[in-house]
DNA sequence: TTCTTATGCTTGAACCCTCAACTTATCTGA
DNA sequence: TCAGATAAGTTGAGGGTTCAAGCATAAGAA
């Protein structure tokens, strides 16, 4: 009998189970948690703190929505949605790109600027005690590499991330 | 001046900025790829996926609301909502319960269980090719180590997941 | 018993995200 | 130069999640 081209899963060992688990569970409750320390003491949800973040940092306070939706690591659509639900807060606008008439700025404003300052020293402690504080920094390092081995692996290594056809 | 009641917050340092980057990446990337996948071949998001699996494991096929809601680190709200769908795709059914008249159960139907059994190859080789493809067994070990110390210290220690007032 | 509080679960509105389709603009090559 | 092809970004529908409120039952106190 040829069995050969009958993909048989590879399960995973208890041993991979249960950092699976572990990681599931994590990202569950840490997610959960940022989410409602954020909504309740700034009223937006993390990934939006983490957008304002990214336009404070930059070079004129703005990003080209191409470029932010990869840094963010989410697809344009997203971050459409996302811009246009803070540009109604007034805490990010928009301005045309002169040099490419597709292109958009996303410009955070003197506002979000604010909103964002007064978000962060909340923000860092719910961090710090989820995860800083409880490991040590060796624990700390190997986290860290192993997210970003991961995290690499999972980069679109073409530019098209709202395309999946193209993978 | 007396600034002693003024909570000077502590920044994360460069070191943990990268780790917690990495971390924001690769939660986004995976919860993102997984959802995909199993979308695309079983019409289901990741937790969907994970509410079967929990169902399909537990004594009767079944689990009390409040309990699965638990194991999944969700809160009952979103269960609820969650279970309302799956009913509708008769892959999982209610039952009341008998001891007491508030409880209910969730219960897998066969057609769930075989919903489940066609995904789970799939998904097993996500989640292998995007996380223990890539690490050694030390580094495996140290990130299902870490993770569970985060998952630990968030676990909600009194029963009440969906009052956040008791924090 | 009866009153009070706590528990189990659901509901609907508001919000957020995904997917596919669309618009406009830029690039490429014959 | 001009017709694809590609790129930037948006849109709306459909579905998922959150939050606060609500209903019904159970447990505890008086």
């Amino acid at each position: 009998m040829d069995t050969a081209h009958i993909e048989e899963p590879r399960w995973l060992s208890d041993e991979e189970q249960r950092v699976w688990r572990a990681y599931v569970h994590a990202a569950a409750l840490l997610e959960d948690h940022l989410d409602r320390q954020l909504q309740r003491d700034a009223k937006m949800p993390h990934i939006y703190y983490v957008l304002l973040a990214c336009l404070s940092e930059a070079p004129h306070r703005r990003l080209r929505m191409t470029e932010l939706a990869m840094m963010m690591k989410i697809t344009r659509s997203r971050l459409s949605h996302a811009v246009a639900r803070l540009e109604k807060n007034r805490w990010v606008r928009r301005e045309d790109c002169p040099s490419d008439k597709r292109g958009q700025f996303a410009i955070i404003t003197d506002q979000g600027l604010s909103v964002l300052e007064q978000a962060a020293p909340g923000h860092v402690n719910a961090v710090r005690h989820a995860v800083f504080d409880r490991l040590s920094p060796d624990q700390q390092k190997a986290l860290g590499e192993a997210l970003q081995i991961i995290a690499e692996g999972l980069e679109p290594k073409d530019a098209g991330a709202d395309l999946p056809w193209l993978r």
